[in-house]
DNA sequence: ACCCCAAAAATGGCATACCACTACATTGCT
DNA sequence: AGCAATGTAGTGGTATGCCATTTTTGGGGT
Protein backbone atom coordinates (compact mmCIF):
# COMPACT_ATOMS: atom_id res chain seq x y z
CA UNK A 1 0.00 0.00 0.00
CA UNK A 2 1.00 3.29 0.29
CA UNK A 3 1.39 3.72 -3.67
CA UNK A 4 1.49 7.96 -3.24
CA UNK A 5 4.96 7.59 -1.12
CA UNK A 6 6.28 5.12 -3.56
CA UNK A 7 5.73 7.68 -6.46
CA UNK A 8 6.93 10.45 -4.50
CA UNK A 9 10.87 9.01 -4.52
CA UNK A 10 13.53 11.02 -3.50
CA UNK A 11 15.52 10.71 -6.94
CA UNK A 12 13.83 12.02 -10.11
CA UNK A 13 11.37 14.67 -9.13
CA UNK A 14 9.05 16.26 -6.40
CA UNK A 15 9.35 20.30 -5.83
CA UNK A 16 7.35 19.19 -3.02
CA UNK A 17 9.65 16.91 -1.52
CA UNK A 18 12.45 19.64 -1.92
CA UNK A 19 10.06 21.90 -0.13
CA UNK A 20 8.83 19.94 3.06
CA UNK A 21 12.67 18.32 3.41
CA UNK A 22 13.49 21.91 3.39
CA UNK A 23 10.57 23.32 5.87
CA UNK A 24 10.61 19.71 8.03
CA UNK A 25 14.45 20.18 8.62
CA UNK A 26 14.05 23.85 9.72
CA UNK A 27 11.55 22.87 12.11
CA UNK A 28 12.73 19.68 13.28
CA UNK A 29 15.87 21.85 14.01
CA UNK A 30 14.08 24.48 16.13
CA UNK A 31 14.68 26.97 13.90
CA UNK A 32 11.24 27.71 13.19
CA UNK A 33 9.55 28.53 16.72
CA UNK A 34 6.32 26.78 17.34
CA UNK A 35 3.63 29.05 17.03
CA UNK A 36 5.96 30.80 14.02
CA UNK A 37 3.69 31.65 10.91
CA UNK A 38 4.44 30.17 7.82
CA UNK A 39 2.70 32.50 5.05
CA UNK A 40 1.99 30.54 2.22
CA UNK A 41 1.99 32.80 -1.13
CA UNK A 42 5.80 35.09 1.52
CA UNK A 43 7.26 31.55 1.68
CA UNK A 44 6.32 30.38 -1.49
CA UNK A 45 8.51 32.95 -3.66
CA UNK A 46 11.51 32.79 -0.92
CA UNK A 47 11.55 29.67 -2.05
CA UNK A 48 11.29 30.30 -5.93
CA UNK A 49 8.17 28.03 -6.14
CA UNK A 50 4.63 28.63 -6.53
CA UNK A 51 1.97 28.21 -4.21
CA UNK A 52 1.10 24.60 -5.56
CA UNK A 53 4.19 22.50 -4.02
CA UNK A 54 4.07 24.97 -0.93
CA UNK A 55 0.55 23.58 -0.07
CA UNK A 56 1.25 20.57 -1.14
CA UNK A 57 4.85 20.44 1.18
CA UNK A 58 2.50 21.87 3.86
CA UNK A 59 0.17 19.64 4.32
CA UNK A 60 2.47 16.31 4.31
CA UNK A 61 3.78 18.28 7.25
CA UNK A 62 0.58 18.92 8.58
CA UNK A 63 -0.07 14.95 8.58
CA UNK A 64 2.90 14.94 10.04
CA UNK A 65 2.35 16.53 12.63
CA UNK A 66 5.20 19.70 12.19
CA UNK A 67 2.73 22.46 11.13
CA UNK A 68 -0.69 23.65 12.38
CA UNK A 69 -3.42 24.33 9.33
CA UNK A 70 -5.72 26.76 11.00
CA UNK A 71 -8.77 27.50 8.52
CA UNK A 72 -8.05 30.86 7.44
CA UNK A 73 -5.13 31.78 9.49
CA UNK A 74 -2.74 30.01 7.31
CA UNK A 75 0.05 27.62 8.37
CA UNK A 76 1.78 27.97 12.34
CA UNK A 77 4.62 25.70 13.07
CA UNK A 78 2.95 23.44 15.79
CA UNK A 79 4.44 23.01 18.78
CA UNK A 80 5.22 19.68 20.35
CA UNK A 81 3.25 18.92 23.48
CA UNK A 82 4.20 16.73 25.78
CA UNK A 83 0.84 15.04 25.82
CA UNK A 84 0.23 14.41 22.37
CA UNK A 85 3.78 12.90 22.54
CA UNK A 86 2.87 10.67 25.36
CA UNK A 87 -0.41 9.56 23.42
CA UNK A 88 1.29 8.43 20.05
CA UNK A 89 4.27 6.69 21.81
CA UNK A 90 1.86 4.96 23.45
CA UNK A 91 0.45 3.96 20.45
CA UNK A 92 3.91 3.08 19.01
CA UNK A 93 4.36 0.36 21.95
CA UNK A 94 0.91 -0.80 21.23
CA UNK A 95 1.90 -1.03 17.14
CA UNK A 96 5.32 -2.95 17.97
CA UNK A 97 3.53 -5.00 20.45
CA UNK A 98 1.07 -6.26 17.79
CA UNK A 99 4.24 -6.60 15.25
CA UNK A 100 6.55 -8.32 17.59
CA UNK A 101 3.96 -10.84 18.48
CA UNK A 102 3.80 -11.33 14.99
CA UNK A 103 7.53 -11.54 14.05
CA UNK A 104 7.71 -13.88 16.93
CA UNK A 105 5.85 -16.45 14.70
CA UNK A 106 7.44 -15.04 11.09
CA UNK A 107 10.62 -14.56 11.76
CA UNK A 108 13.54 -16.89 10.46
CA UNK A 109 16.38 -17.68 12.80
CA UNK A 110 18.70 -15.92 10.22
CA UNK A 111 16.48 -12.63 11.25
CA UNK A 112 16.80 -13.24 14.72
CA UNK A 113 20.88 -13.69 14.78
CA UNK A 114 20.74 -10.67 12.72
CA UNK A 115 18.59 -8.81 15.15
CA UNK A 116 20.68 -10.05 18.04
CA UNK A 117 24.04 -9.20 15.74
CA UNK A 118 22.46 -5.19 16.02
CA UNK A 119 21.90 -5.63 19.78
CA UNK A 120 25.01 -6.49 20.56
CA UNK A 121 25.87 -3.62 18.17
CA UNK A 122 24.09 -1.49 20.24
CA UNK A 123 25.76 -2.82 23.65
CA UNK A 124 28.74 -1.68 22.29
CA UNK A 125 27.73 1.67 21.37
CA UNK A 126 26.37 1.56 25.09
CA UNK A 127 29.04 0.72 26.76
CA UNK A 128 31.02 3.74 24.46
CA UNK A 129 28.86 6.09 25.78
CA UNK A 130 28.22 6.61 21.98
CA UNK A 131 25.18 8.41 21.86
CA UNK A 132 24.88 8.53 18.22
CA UNK A 133 25.16 5.44 17.41
CA UNK A 134 23.59 3.99 20.36
CA UNK A 135 19.83 5.42 19.20
CA UNK A 136 20.51 4.69 15.42
CA UNK A 137 20.84 1.19 16.64
CA UNK A 138 17.94 1.36 18.72
CA UNK A 139 15.72 2.32 15.86
CA UNK A 140 17.05 0.16 13.81
CA UNK A 141 16.32 -2.44 15.71
CA UNK A 142 12.81 -1.31 16.89
CA UNK A 143 12.02 -1.11 12.82
CA UNK A 144 13.83 -4.51 11.96
CA UNK A 145 11.24 -6.14 14.46
CA UNK A 146 8.41 -4.46 12.72
CA UNK A 147 9.49 -5.42 9.66
CA UNK A 148 9.51 -8.87 10.69
CA UNK A 149 5.96 -8.56 11.67
CA UNK A 150 5.63 -9.44 7.25
CA UNK A 151 2.46 -6.95 7.56
CA UNK A 152 2.54 -4.24 5.46
CA UNK A 153 -0.42 -2.25 7.33
CA UNK A 154 1.45 -2.10 9.97
CA UNK A 155 4.99 -1.46 9.08
CA UNK A 156 3.53 1.59 6.97
CA UNK A 157 1.73 3.07 9.90
CA UNK A 158 4.32 2.59 12.46
CA UNK A 159 7.01 4.01 10.09
CA UNK A 160 4.40 6.88 9.85
CA UNK A 161 3.99 7.56 13.29
CA UNK A 162 7.67 7.01 13.72
CA UNK A 163 8.48 9.83 11.85
CA UNK A 164 5.90 11.95 13.79
CA UNK A 165 7.83 11.33 16.75
CA UNK A 166 11.74 12.40 15.49
CA UNK A 167 11.15 15.50 16.46
CA UNK A 168 10.95 14.84 20.11
CA UNK A 169 13.23 11.76 19.53
CA UNK A 170 15.78 13.84 18.39
CA UNK A 171 15.86 16.51 21.17
CA UNK A 172 15.14 13.57 24.16
CA UNK A 173 18.31 11.85 22.63
CA UNK A 174 20.82 14.78 23.60
CA UNK A 175 19.18 14.05 27.48
CA UNK A 176 18.38 10.46 28.11
CA UNK A 177 20.57 9.54 31.20
CA UNK A 178 18.79 6.48 32.10
CA UNK A 179 20.47 4.71 29.29
CA UNK A 180 20.95 1.18 31.65
CA UNK A 181 17.29 0.11 32.14
CA UNK A 182 16.36 0.61 28.12
CA UNK A 183 19.18 -1.53 28.09
CA UNK A 184 18.02 -3.54 30.27
CA UNK A 185 14.45 -3.59 28.88
CA UNK A 186 15.90 -4.49 25.60
CA UNK A 187 18.06 -7.39 26.58
CA UNK A 188 14.76 -8.91 28.01
CA UNK A 189 13.01 -8.43 24.57
CA UNK A 190 15.62 -9.76 22.63
CA UNK A 191 15.62 -12.94 25.31
CA UNK A 192 11.97 -13.38 24.84
CA UNK A 193 12.38 -13.31 21.04
CA UNK A 194 14.84 -15.86 20.68
CA UNK A 195 12.48 -17.47 22.56
CA UNK A 196 9.56 -16.81 20.59
CA UNK A 197 7.52 -15.95 23.18
CA UNK A 198 4.87 -13.47 22.06
CA UNK A 199 2.83 -12.83 24.61
CA UNK A 200 6.32 -12.07 26.72
CA UNK A 201 8.27 -9.63 23.47
CA UNK A 202 4.57 -8.14 23.90
CA UNK A 203 4.70 -7.10 27.48
CA UNK A 204 8.36 -6.44 27.14
CA UNK A 205 8.41 -3.84 24.74
CA UNK A 206 4.83 -2.06 26.10
CA UNK A 207 7.00 -1.96 28.98
CA UNK A 208 9.95 -0.24 27.51
CA UNK A 209 8.79 2.04 25.51
CA UNK A 210 6.20 3.37 27.81
CA UNK A 211 8.74 3.54 30.28
CA UNK A 212 11.30 5.36 28.12
CA UNK A 213 8.40 8.05 26.93
CA UNK A 214 6.71 8.48 30.17
CA UNK A 215 10.12 9.74 31.25
CA UNK A 216 10.35 12.55 28.30
CA UNK A 217 6.98 13.67 28.84
CA UNK A 218 7.78 14.71 32.61
CA UNK A 219 10.19 16.57 31.11
CA UNK A 220 9.05 19.65 30.58
CA UNK A 221 10.71 22.20 27.33
CA UNK A 222 12.77 21.43 24.86
CA UNK A 223 16.20 23.32 24.23
CA UNK A 224 16.15 26.64 22.23
CA UNK A 225 19.25 26.56 21.46
CA UNK A 226 20.50 28.03 18.22
CA UNK A 227 18.36 30.16 15.77
CA UNK A 228 20.35 31.51 13.33
CA UNK A 229 20.35 30.75 9.84
CA UNK A 230 21.84 33.39 7.50
CA UNK A 231 19.20 34.20 5.52
CA UNK A 232 18.83 30.72 3.68
CA UNK A 233 16.42 31.48 0.75
CA UNK A 234 17.99 28.18 -1.58
CA UNK A 235 16.55 25.18 -2.03
CA UNK A 236 19.02 22.44 -1.86
CA UNK A 237 18.68 18.78 -2.10
CA UNK A 238 20.69 18.19 1.36
CA UNK A 239 19.22 14.27 1.50
CA UNK A 240 19.30 12.64 4.61
CA UNK B 1 -4.26 17.24 16.01
CA UNK B 2 -5.74 17.02 12.82
CA UNK B 3 -6.47 20.43 12.20
CA UNK B 4 -6.84 19.35 8.09
CA UNK B 5 -9.61 17.23 8.93
CA UNK B 6 -11.41 19.61 10.84
CA UNK B 7 -10.75 22.70 8.21
CA UNK B 8 -12.54 19.60 5.70
CA UNK B 9 -15.74 19.82 7.25
CA UNK B 10 -18.43 19.15 5.25
CA UNK B 11 -21.06 21.64 5.07
CA UNK B 12 -19.31 25.04 3.90
CA UNK B 13 -16.52 24.06 1.30
CA UNK B 14 -14.89 21.10 -0.27
CA UNK B 15 -15.69 20.86 -4.13
CA UNK B 16 -12.86 18.50 -3.61
CA UNK B 17 -15.33 16.90 -0.66
CA UNK B 18 -17.69 15.95 -3.35
CA UNK B 19 -16.09 14.63 -5.73
CA UNK B 20 -13.90 12.34 -3.20
CA UNK B 21 -17.72 11.37 -1.75
CA UNK B 22 -19.11 10.87 -4.79
CA UNK B 23 -16.36 8.58 -6.20
CA UNK B 24 -15.89 6.42 -2.88
CA UNK B 25 -19.44 6.04 -3.01
CA UNK B 26 -19.39 4.57 -6.51
CA UNK B 27 -16.45 2.69 -5.60
CA UNK B 28 -17.67 1.24 -2.34
CA UNK B 29 -20.87 0.17 -4.21
CA UNK B 30 -18.98 -1.63 -6.83
CA UNK B 31 -20.34 0.93 -9.51
CA UNK B 32 -16.83 1.15 -10.09
CA UNK B 33 -14.63 -2.38 -11.42
CA UNK B 34 -11.18 -2.80 -9.60
CA UNK B 35 -9.19 -2.11 -12.03
CA UNK B 36 -10.61 0.46 -13.81
CA UNK B 37 -8.68 3.38 -14.89
CA UNK B 38 -9.86 6.97 -13.27
CA UNK B 39 -8.38 9.43 -16.02
CA UNK B 40 -7.98 12.59 -14.13
CA UNK B 41 -8.55 15.25 -16.73
CA UNK B 42 -11.44 13.10 -18.32
CA UNK B 43 -13.06 12.42 -14.88
CA UNK B 44 -12.79 15.85 -13.99
CA UNK B 45 -14.76 17.19 -16.73
CA UNK B 46 -17.43 14.69 -16.69
CA UNK B 47 -17.31 16.41 -13.08
CA UNK B 48 -17.59 19.50 -14.58
CA UNK B 49 -14.67 20.35 -12.13
CA UNK B 50 -10.77 20.97 -12.72
CA UNK B 51 -7.91 19.22 -12.09
CA UNK B 52 -7.17 20.48 -8.98
CA UNK B 53 -10.07 19.05 -6.90
CA UNK B 54 -9.85 15.90 -8.66
CA UNK B 55 -6.07 15.45 -7.86
CA UNK B 56 -6.50 15.86 -4.17
CA UNK B 57 -10.07 13.88 -3.95
CA UNK B 58 -8.04 10.63 -5.66
CA UNK B 59 -5.37 11.51 -3.89
CA UNK B 60 -7.64 11.56 -0.40
CA UNK B 61 -8.94 8.34 -1.93
CA UNK B 62 -5.68 6.59 -2.75
CA UNK B 63 -4.65 7.48 1.16
CA UNK B 64 -7.62 5.67 2.09
CA UNK B 65 -6.72 2.49 0.10
CA UNK B 66 -9.76 2.53 -2.73
CA UNK B 67 -7.86 3.56 -5.63
CA UNK B 68 -4.22 3.21 -6.83
CA UNK B 69 -1.93 5.95 -7.94
CA UNK B 70 0.85 4.70 -10.48
CA UNK B 71 3.46 6.61 -11.59
CA UNK B 72 2.89 7.90 -15.28
CA UNK B 73 -0.58 5.12 -15.76
CA UNK B 74 -2.80 6.83 -14.00
CA UNK B 75 -5.45 6.31 -11.52
CA UNK B 76 -7.08 2.37 -10.60
CA UNK B 77 -9.47 1.51 -8.59
CA UNK B 78 -8.05 -0.63 -6.14
CA UNK B 79 -9.32 -4.18 -5.65
CA UNK B 80 -9.83 -5.74 -2.48
CA UNK B 81 -7.01 -8.17 -1.52
CA UNK B 82 -8.19 -10.22 1.07
CA UNK B 83 -4.72 -10.59 2.07
CA UNK B 84 -4.26 -6.62 2.65
CA UNK B 85 -7.77 -6.47 4.54
CA UNK B 86 -6.74 -8.90 6.42
CA UNK B 87 -3.34 -7.03 7.36
CA UNK B 88 -5.14 -4.07 7.97
CA UNK B 89 -7.75 -6.07 9.75
CA UNK B 90 -4.78 -7.34 12.41
CA UNK B 91 -3.87 -3.64 13.09
CA UNK B 92 -7.23 -2.57 13.82
CA UNK B 93 -7.52 -5.82 16.67
CA UNK B 94 -3.90 -4.57 17.89
CA UNK B 95 -5.17 -1.01 18.00
CA UNK B 96 -8.25 -1.56 19.75
CA UNK B 97 -6.37 -3.65 21.65
CA UNK B 98 -4.48 -0.45 23.26
CA UNK B 99 -7.44 1.31 23.75
CA UNK B 100 -9.20 -1.09 25.28
CA UNK B 101 -6.46 -1.59 28.11
CA UNK B 102 -7.05 1.99 28.45
CA UNK B 103 -10.80 2.71 28.26
CA UNK B 104 -10.39 -0.09 31.33
CA UNK B 105 -9.02 3.17 33.19
CA UNK B 106 -10.33 5.94 32.04
CA UNK B 107 -13.95 5.07 31.42
CA UNK B 108 -16.45 6.36 33.75
CA UNK B 109 -19.42 4.14 35.42
CA UNK B 110 -21.72 6.15 32.91
CA UNK B 111 -19.78 5.17 29.85
CA UNK B 112 -19.81 1.71 30.90
CA UNK B 113 -23.72 1.41 31.22
CA UNK B 114 -23.87 3.56 28.13
CA UNK B 115 -21.76 0.77 26.63
CA UNK B 116 -23.95 -2.46 28.36
CA UNK B 117 -26.87 -0.48 26.96
CA UNK B 118 -25.72 0.12 23.26
CA UNK B 119 -24.28 -3.65 23.76
CA UNK B 120 -28.18 -5.09 24.78
CA UNK B 121 -29.55 -3.05 21.71
CA UNK B 122 -27.42 -4.69 19.19
CA UNK B 123 -28.11 -8.06 20.97
CA UNK B 124 -31.59 -6.97 19.99
CA UNK B 125 -31.10 -6.40 16.61
CA UNK B 126 -29.27 -9.79 16.56
CA UNK B 127 -32.05 -11.51 17.74
CA UNK B 128 -34.66 -9.47 15.13
CA UNK B 129 -31.69 -10.74 12.81
CA UNK B 130 -31.64 -6.86 11.81
CA UNK B 131 -28.21 -7.01 9.80
CA UNK B 132 -28.66 -3.13 9.54
CA UNK B 133 -28.75 -1.95 12.80
CA UNK B 134 -26.87 -5.09 14.10
CA UNK B 135 -23.79 -3.88 12.08
CA UNK B 136 -24.16 -0.41 12.65
CA UNK B 137 -24.11 -0.90 16.59
CA UNK B 138 -21.34 -3.33 16.13
CA UNK B 139 -19.68 -0.21 14.90
CA UNK B 140 -20.86 2.04 17.30
CA UNK B 141 -19.28 -0.12 20.27
CA UNK B 142 -16.22 -0.46 18.92
CA UNK B 143 -15.84 2.89 18.01
CA UNK B 144 -16.87 4.25 21.70
CA UNK B 145 -14.72 1.74 23.26
CA UNK B 146 -11.51 3.35 21.22
CA UNK B 147 -13.40 6.69 21.84
CA UNK B 148 -13.15 5.97 25.91
CA UNK B 149 -9.65 5.53 25.48
CA UNK B 150 -9.06 9.36 26.01
CA UNK B 151 -6.26 9.08 23.48
CA UNK B 152 -6.56 11.23 19.88
CA UNK B 153 -3.71 10.15 18.50
CA UNK B 154 -5.05 6.52 18.74
CA UNK B 155 -8.46 7.75 18.09
CA UNK B 156 -7.73 8.91 14.73
CA UNK B 157 -5.67 6.47 13.44
CA UNK B 158 -8.43 4.09 14.29
CA UNK B 159 -10.93 6.01 12.72
CA UNK B 160 -8.51 6.21 9.32
CA UNK B 161 -8.20 2.39 9.24
CA UNK B 162 -11.79 1.62 9.94
CA UNK B 163 -12.65 3.80 7.04
CA UNK B 164 -10.35 1.73 4.50
CA UNK B 165 -12.37 -1.00 5.87
CA UNK B 166 -15.68 0.13 5.40
CA UNK B 167 -15.62 -1.27 1.77
CA UNK B 168 -14.90 -4.86 2.47
CA UNK B 169 -17.33 -4.17 5.63
CA UNK B 170 -20.13 -3.32 3.68
CA UNK B 171 -19.87 -6.64 1.51
CA UNK B 172 -19.35 -8.90 4.18
CA UNK B 173 -22.09 -7.81 5.86
CA UNK B 174 -24.26 -9.12 3.76
CA UNK B 175 -23.21 -12.65 4.12
CA UNK B 176 -22.10 -12.95 7.22
CA UNK B 177 -23.82 -15.80 9.14
CA UNK B 178 -22.03 -16.24 12.08
CA UNK B 179 -23.44 -14.03 14.48
CA UNK B 180 -23.92 -15.74 17.24
CA UNK B 181 -20.23 -16.59 17.90
CA UNK B 182 -19.81 -13.09 17.43
CA UNK B 183 -22.27 -11.97 19.56
CA UNK B 184 -20.75 -14.30 22.31
CA UNK B 185 -17.06 -12.93 21.64
CA UNK B 186 -19.25 -9.73 22.28
CA UNK B 187 -20.74 -10.82 25.32
CA UNK B 188 -17.26 -11.36 26.61
CA UNK B 189 -15.72 -8.58 25.99
CA UNK B 190 -18.47 -6.41 28.12
CA UNK B 191 -18.02 -8.84 30.33
CA UNK B 192 -14.11 -7.37 30.67
CA UNK B 193 -14.84 -4.26 30.78
CA UNK B 194 -17.73 -4.31 33.20
CA UNK B 195 -14.63 -5.88 35.47
CA UNK B 196 -12.04 -3.55 34.28
CA UNK B 197 -10.12 -6.33 33.06
CA UNK B 198 -7.46 -4.49 30.95
CA UNK B 199 -5.55 -7.82 30.03
CA UNK B 200 -8.49 -9.97 29.34
CA UNK B 201 -10.98 -7.63 27.54
CA UNK B 202 -7.55 -6.96 25.40
CA UNK B 203 -7.25 -10.31 24.61
CA UNK B 204 -10.82 -10.99 23.80
CA UNK B 205 -10.85 -7.96 21.41
CA UNK B 206 -7.80 -9.46 19.51
CA UNK B 207 -9.51 -12.53 19.24
CA UNK B 208 -12.73 -10.80 18.23
CA UNK B 209 -11.55 -9.15 15.33
CA UNK B 210 -9.12 -12.05 14.33
CA UNK B 211 -11.86 -14.63 14.28
CA UNK B 212 -14.28 -11.85 12.41
CA UNK B 213 -11.75 -10.91 9.61
CA UNK B 214 -10.22 -14.36 9.18
CA UNK B 215 -13.53 -15.61 8.31
CA UNK B 216 -13.84 -12.92 5.37
CA UNK B 217 -10.35 -13.82 4.01
CA UNK B 218 -11.25 -16.84 3.58
CA UNK B 219 -14.25 -16.11 1.21
CA UNK B 220 -13.08 -14.96 -2.28
CA UNK B 221 -15.60 -12.77 -4.08
CA UNK B 222 -17.62 -9.65 -3.77
CA UNK B 223 -21.34 -9.81 -4.31
CA UNK B 224 -21.91 -7.41 -7.16
CA UNK B 225 -26.04 -6.38 -6.48
CA UNK B 226 -27.82 -3.55 -7.35
CA UNK B 227 -26.40 -0.92 -9.81
CA UNK B 228 -29.16 1.56 -10.85
CA UNK B 229 -27.67 5.05 -11.56
CA UNK B 230 -28.66 6.11 -14.81
CA UNK B 231 -25.49 8.09 -15.99
CA UNK B 232 -25.08 10.14 -12.68
CA UNK B 233 -22.94 12.68 -14.11
CA UNK B 234 -23.97 15.34 -11.77
CA UNK B 235 -22.71 15.91 -8.53
CA UNK B 236 -24.74 16.18 -5.25
CA UNK B 237 -23.97 16.90 -1.35
CA UNK B 238 -25.94 13.82 -0.71
CA UNK B 239 -23.96 14.05 2.99
CA UNK B 240 -23.69 11.38 4.82
C1' DA C 1 8.18 -12.23 -38.60
C1' DC C 2 10.73 -9.78 -35.26
C1' DC C 3 12.99 -5.94 -33.37
C1' DC C 4 14.11 -1.27 -32.85
C1' DC C 5 13.38 3.46 -33.12
C1' DA C 6 10.58 7.51 -33.47
C1' DA C 7 6.42 10.11 -33.14
C1' DA C 8 2.14 10.85 -30.71
C1' DA C 9 -0.85 10.61 -26.82
C1' DA C 10 -1.39 10.71 -22.04
C1' DT C 11 -0.01 11.78 -17.51
C1' DG C 12 2.16 14.43 -13.74
C1' DG C 13 3.81 18.60 -12.03
C1' DC C 14 4.34 23.51 -11.65
C1' DA C 15 2.98 28.23 -12.33
C1' DT C 16 -0.36 31.68 -12.39
C1' DA C 17 -4.79 34.11 -12.36
C1' DC C 18 -9.18 34.82 -10.50
C1' DC C 19 -12.84 34.58 -7.12
C1' DA C 20 -14.99 33.80 -2.51
C1' DC C 21 -14.66 34.01 2.24
C1' DT C 22 -12.90 35.12 6.65
C1' DA C 23 -10.21 37.64 10.07
C1' DC C 24 -8.65 41.86 11.50
C1' DA C 25 -8.52 46.76 11.83
C1' DT C 26 -10.00 51.21 11.39
C1' DT C 27 -13.62 54.34 11.61
C1' DG C 28 -17.96 56.22 12.70
C1' DC C 29 -22.00 56.23 15.59
C1' DT C 30 -24.37 56.04 19.95
C1' DA D 1 -15.60 55.30 25.77
C1' DG D 2 -17.69 51.26 24.04
C1' DC D 3 -19.79 48.97 20.31
C1' DA D 4 -20.99 48.14 15.73
C1' DA D 5 -20.36 48.33 10.79
C1' DT D 6 -17.64 48.56 6.95
C1' DG D 7 -13.41 48.21 4.41
C1' DT D 8 -9.13 45.91 3.54
C1' DA D 9 -5.88 42.49 3.36
C1' DG D 10 -4.70 37.85 3.67
C1' DT D 11 -5.95 33.11 2.86
C1' DG D 12 -8.21 29.05 0.62
C1' DG D 13 -9.96 27.14 -3.34
C1' DT D 14 -10.53 26.41 -8.16
C1' DA D 15 -9.56 26.85 -13.08
C1' DT D 16 -6.40 26.73 -16.68
C1' DG D 17 -2.15 26.64 -19.43
C1' DC D 18 2.37 25.03 -20.26
C1' DC D 19 6.22 21.90 -20.00
C1' DA D 20 8.73 17.59 -18.82
C1' DT D 21 8.52 12.75 -18.70
C1' DT D 22 6.74 8.48 -19.79
C1' DT D 23 4.00 5.10 -22.04
C1' DT D 24 2.34 3.42 -26.04
C1' DT D 25 1.78 2.80 -30.71
C1' DG D 26 2.93 2.57 -35.35
C1' DG D 27 6.17 2.34 -39.02
C1' DG D 28 10.42 1.07 -41.06
C1' DG D 29 14.41 -1.81 -41.38
C1' DT D 30 16.78 -6.26 -40.95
Amino acid sequence: MNQMQAAEQTSPAGLVEKVANYLREHIVMDHFQPGQRLPERTLAQELKVSRTPMREALKILATEGLVVLSPHRGAVVADVSPADMKEKAYVLSVLEQGAAELACENATDDDIAELQALHYEMKAAFLRRDRQNYFRLNQEIHNRIVSLSGNASLIEIHANLSRQLYRVRYLSNQKNDKWSVAMAEHEAIMAALEARDAERIGQELRNHLGKTWIKYASDGDAATSQDEDGGRTTLEDESS
